[in-house]
DNA sequence: GTCATGTTTGACAATTCTGTTAACACCAAT
DNA sequence: ATTGGTGTTAACAGAATTGTCAAACATGAC
């Protein structure tokens, strides 16, 4: 009834004033990172889009959809370059580098994501599969081996040779994801912690991504 | 107006049936682990607890403030003994082993307990301070000194000996508490994505309580 | 027995929040 | 100019949620 179909045939001549429908989802993107989403309240996202809160509902539908596709940007945003670096056929201490740097530059400039992406799969473990799926394009039962596969030859690799110890692949990955995505999510305590401002974690953020890939490899060599 | 001395004298033929307090107290705490501060109901704490969800208001005053209570009660449970390990002046490869440990024994039991305390510290950064210094009993400014002392001379002592690489002690701690912590509180992304059920899990965890010291202190020998 | 005190409940008030509707503005095409 | 469609708003309806209150209830003391 209400659903038209959305041709965003934007006025060419204004270019500067920004799709609303693109505005509201920046502007919910906000709210909801930063309050979750049962804290977030419509009225607060239509105020940061400035728009009356109608037209939330007018783009959306409702706030369980928004909410969806907030979360939906926001975990294709964080997850899929993971993967395919993971998955990608270089050397297996390259491979570490880029993630530790890839995350990190990232999450340098989004650091409320880790922290709202656990929440809301910690409220909604459902949305976990669908999430896989969406990512993978198909279903996690094809996209796992995949990635164990290649993943799982190049430990096998150097453990034979000697380079390394033997390491479980479900362990490997947690161990990294852990060391890279921990930090943020815990962001406020670690300041609070250790007494810090915005410059000084940033600072930490920075040594630990030129350290961080020596100290996760030097803990599997031998 | 309402708020009354708090004698809690059970009655003592009546044992097993809990204080009430205490019982309400219990369900607020499964009901905001699962469902986060924000998005719990009332009503639902008071099911929980089997009572009219006036007891509530009766026993806490506002949601606000059972919700604090519960937070303390769950920061309590969580941080203390791994400040106290840490500050105590145990070797640091048998600090490592035993942080490992309890950490992991404990989260076994209360695995919502990091995504919530993760959750509402994000939501609430200002109860990080205040949380710290109720742990602490004194201001942070005091404590943490402490802690860093002993570790700092620990960390230096190894590393004059050539038997550590150098680190500074705020990366020793987050990269430690990160491998501990982050498992629970991205449970159901790993759950997800190694496609496992609750045993699996498990499995999961007790390895990880063997081999995690080890990869830890591999990282920094030399 | 009844009185006093703390506990518990059902009913209700007040507010907050989501979602809907009807009117209106604007533009494009006929 | 008129018409039709899209985008936008103000006002409103309905539901859910927190919080209050007076009355009922238990229990031990006198």
């Amino acid at each position: 009834m209400t659903v038209k179909k959305r041709s965003r045939a934007k006025s060419p001549a204004v270019a500067a004033d920004a799709d609303t429908e693109q505005r509201i989802l920046d502007a919910a993107s906000t709210v909801f990172l930063r309050r979750g989403t049962a804290g977030a309240r419509m009225q607060d996202i239509a105020a940061e889009a400035g728009v009356n809160h109608a037209l939330l509902h007018y783009y959306f539908r409702s706030k369980d959809r928004l909410a969806e596709a907030v979360f939906r940007r926001a975990a294709t945003r964080l997850l899929p370059p993971f993967v395919a670096i993971l998955g990608s056929d270089l050397p297996l201490d390259e491979k570490v580098a880029r993630i530790v740097e890839h995350e990190l530059d990232q999450l340098r400039e989004a650091p409320y994501l880790p922290g709202y992406i656990l929440s809301e799969l910690n409220h909604h473990p459902e949305r976990a599969a669908q999430l896989v799926q969406t990512l993978a394009g198909v279903d996690p039962e094809r996209v796992r081996p995949a990635i164990f596969a290649t993943l799982a030859r190049q430990i096998d690799e150097r453990v034979k040779a000697k380079k390394m110890r033997p390491i479980a692949v479900e362990q490997f990955i947690v161990n990294l994801v852990s060391l890279c995505i921990f930090p943020f999510a815990a962001r406020p305590m670690v300041m609070t912690m250790f007494g810090w401002g915005d410059e000084e974690f940033a600072r930490f953020i920075d040594r630990r991504r030129r350290e961080l890939p020596a100290f996760f490899l030097e803990a599997l060599a031998r």
